[in-house]
DNA sequence: AAAAAAATTAAACAATCGTTTAATTTTTAT
DNA sequence: ATAAAAATTAAACGATTGTTTAATTTTTTT
């Protein structure tokens, strides 16, 4: 019965890059504790051992995942905050840019992470998620407030909330189907990727974001 | 050994209600999988077979938790959308001022209900509170679309976007307390319930969407 | 005070969980 | 072609899950 021998995976992803990508995907959805290791196999069609025998276990699978797509968002923040060429002004924009086309690209990933940041109680992984976000987060604050100390934004203007502002709306969007489907104004969420969409996201947030800044 | 027998509350509340407000706390903090019947149990001081002997089931408590919360704001909304004595920016700072306490009030019931809006392929109880969501926010879409169309606001800015913009803030600090705590500059949680912080957001939140909304 | 109803308990249930084992197939290296 | 290594499999493991049972205690009603 050779001939009805299944073929896996007609893209030749590897086992182990199949698992973690059903698995980014399962999480996701239904987050951790509600996706078993069964449900993985079943869902890449490989058996449920292997994820022991790639990862270890269910935790250091999540583990994985979580480190393999931490952001090197840091490097490029840190020499956002030290160039010179640049004014406070297109300093913001390029973070806005930045941030939104990272957020809806891995908007997968972004729901882990924005999950894990509202459990507390929780095991190692979601410790370090936390810290790594928080030291992006001190980066963004320093090159906002620049902006302020150099006379280019208001002095009155709460530049920590101004970020949540920014963030929130990005988050509250990505997370939220629903929602989201309503304010675009589809029924398919799938359109929510859209550039049309993304790019009207983009022009409210600058928009937003530069009469609240501006003196 | 009757002298040894164990007071349960000293506010007297009844199994049920204690049971209720457990499950509520644990289930905001660790999420609807992570919690077990008997973890509840022990955190109450009760017994595991009085989950299902008051609500039937884990399923029937948490929807229960959500039904009991639900929010009578569609009501108050409902009024305010006919109301004819305010002009739009008097009903736009109402509309945060409810919010913000009331989202601050019961975060641990919002927690709960922004993680089911996150996630998909859920049972049953996800889709109601959705949709209960949802009826709200078409209100408050056409309260503030009523402000553009008498021309009290700017006929440019995205409404949608804007209210995302303005919930996206609040549940970005309440939903994410290691962001919140930075933000505030404290290291005790608890400081995040305290009046001037969500007094200091609510002038965030004003004097952010009152730049974005006039002309 | 006796009877009925409600609340609470410990124990057990089957089902599912993550993980391990040991055997087998497939791939790689010699 | 043969041997070694890696990948994959089915089956089983003990632990934990939500739920049910039946007995007991507590409360309410008569």
């Amino acid at each position: 019965m050779a001939f009805l021998k299944k073929v896996k995976n007609s893209e030749s992803l590897d086992t182990r890059a199949l698992i973690l990508k059903t698995a980014l995907k399962l999480f996701a959805e239904q987050g951790f504790e509600a996706v078993s290791i069964r449900s993985i196999a079943k869902a890449s069609d490989t058996n449920i051992a292997l994820v022991s025998y790639y990862f270890g276990s269910k935790e250091k699978l999540y583990e994985t995942i979580l480190e393999d797509k931490i952001p090197q968002m840091r490097v490029f923040l840190q020499s956002l905050l030290e160039d010179k060429a640049l004014n406070s002004w297109e300093k913001v924009d390029i973070i806005i840019d930045v941030y939104l086309d990272r957020v809806f690209q891995h908007h997968d990933f972004n729901k882990l992470v924005l999950r894990e940041m509202s459990l507390i109680q929780r095991p190692n992984h979601a410790n370090i998620i936390v810290q790594q976000i928080m030291l992006n987060w001190r980066i963004i604050i320093a090159i906002l407030e620049a902006g302020q100390e150099n006379g280019a934004f208001r002095m009155e203007v709460d530049i920590r909330l101004t970020w949540a502002s920014i963030m929130g709306t990005i988050f509250q969007i990505v997370n939220n189907p629903t929602l989201a489907c309503a304010i675009a104004g589809v029924t398919d969420e799938a359109a929510l990727l859209m550039p049309d969409f993304i790019e009207r996201v983009r022009i409210h947030l600058k928009s937003l974001v530069r009469r609240h800044l501006a003196k």
